[in-house]
DNA sequence: AGAATAGTGTCTCTAAGACAGTATATA
DNA sequence: TATATACTGTCTTAGAGACACTATTCT
């Protein structure tokens, strides 16, 4: 009984890969905006990794649940209220850290954009990938792989896998929209994620089953307005 | 940097379900043995949750990957030298161990029957699932949800879940499969775990490409003998 | 009318499932 | 020859994708 109170263990903090949608302005207002895919980073002020852009999230409170704590921090640090996480994979590399032997539980967060813009934007960075590396951006700047520090840019790649598969066979891309929205709209947000382009009339027959129709419509768009769906429950 | 370690954080360990088949005896060697679904299971002997059943496991060393955790403790309970390991989650609720807080990082283990034979067969509880509740048994005992200690009858049914889903669409069957092994042979092993007839013929059209013919065949059955098969790489 | 997006109808192809049938070993 | 299992052929149906088409709003 009191061996397990000598036992050195791990420190244990979790860390949350937040995405939303950003829908970007266009010159025109009859052209269609673009979706792009957004992740929420934060520049270390402290060490290790000083100056370094991280995922947010922090240590553990005892008797905390890693949810309450992701949830704390995010408030803390974004001023985020709510999001839904699922819990995404937890990294024990002993150099992970190179104060102590840390583990960290992840997270995958996500938000409808209408929830993201109520904080402040720079945190948020649109995500474009290309041969597979990801880069980053927002108004100001571009960051890559080395501008990270711990592992962080390693499971923002084991997230953004986890999302493309679980929007082929889950619900989950209901997290990411707003309570109405249109076919075309959520049609781009799977074009966004997986990078893949379909037609009209194949994706509506697709995701058919994955929402409901209401009564109301866009309007003053410049052109036909297009019905507005809800998440099938 | 010392706010670290003055930090109470939890204690880490991590436990194992470790999933094999067994093929039972039959009466007439003519006919096809039945698979079952079989799990290792110990009894504590120790406070908390003394005489209950639970997964093998044990806390984390400093320093030491919670593969590597599992792997010692597999080797020191059952023998047992080798298994395909992948991380299934990790549990944190603040009240699963009356000791302390212990957050525990469990994995998904799989071995062929071959290897699971090499250690002592009253450790492996053959797996039943009456109207989704969990039934375990081996030759001498009975045992059922409130025969387990900690969390570990729960771990148990998000472990079997996920071999369910991965069984799919996955190839991880293979790491349940000898190197070699007939078409039957596989199509039970899925028949069992996902509790579903099939057709052969629909059967092995679909795991066509998950494994490679050999030129080897079954003999002395009393029937047919059947082509053996390996994994498809 | 023209621009822009919304939405539909239909053909093809592939894969899953149902089902009936044939093949080949041993006692 | 009987038994038991191994293996195949084909029909139907459901869903994915390609593609051409129609519909509606605003300027």
């Amino acid at each position: 009984m009191d061996t397990i109170y000598t036992y050195p263990h791990p420190y244990v903090c979790t860390d949350a890969t937040v995405f939303t949608l950003k829908t970007q302005d266009t010159t025109s207002y009859r052209k269609l905006p673009k979706t792009k895919l957004a992740i929420l980073l934060y520049r270390r002020v402290e060490e290790p990794f000083k100056g370094k852009w991280c995922l947010p999230g922090g240590f553990l409170n005892i008797d905390e649940l890693p949810e309450e704590a992701i949830q704390r921090k995010l408030l803390e640090k974004a001023n985020l209220s709510k999001c839904y996480l699922e819990q995404l994979y937890t990294f024990c590399a002993p150099d992970r850290d190179p104060r102590a032997r840390i583990i960290s539980i992840t997270y995958l967060g996500l938000m409808s954009e209408n929830e993201g813009l109520k904080m402040p934007p720079e945190q948020w960075f649109e995500i474009t990938s290309t041969n597979g590396q990801l880069q980053f951006s927002n108004h100001q700047m571009n960051i890559s792989e080395l501008d990270f520090g711990f592992d962080h840019y390693h499971i923002i790649n084991i997230a953004l896998e986890r999302l493309r598969s679980k929007l082929v066979y889950s619900n989950i891309v209901h997290h990411l929209m707003p309570e109405y929205f249109t076919l075309t709209q959520l049609q781009s947000v799977y074009e966004t994620i997986l990078d893949k382009k379909e037609t009209a009339a194949n994706f509506r027959r697709k995701t058919a089953d994955l929402v409901q129709e209401t009564e109301l419509y866009t309007k003053d768009m410049g052109h036909r307005p297009a019905k507005l769906f809800t998440k099938r429950s």
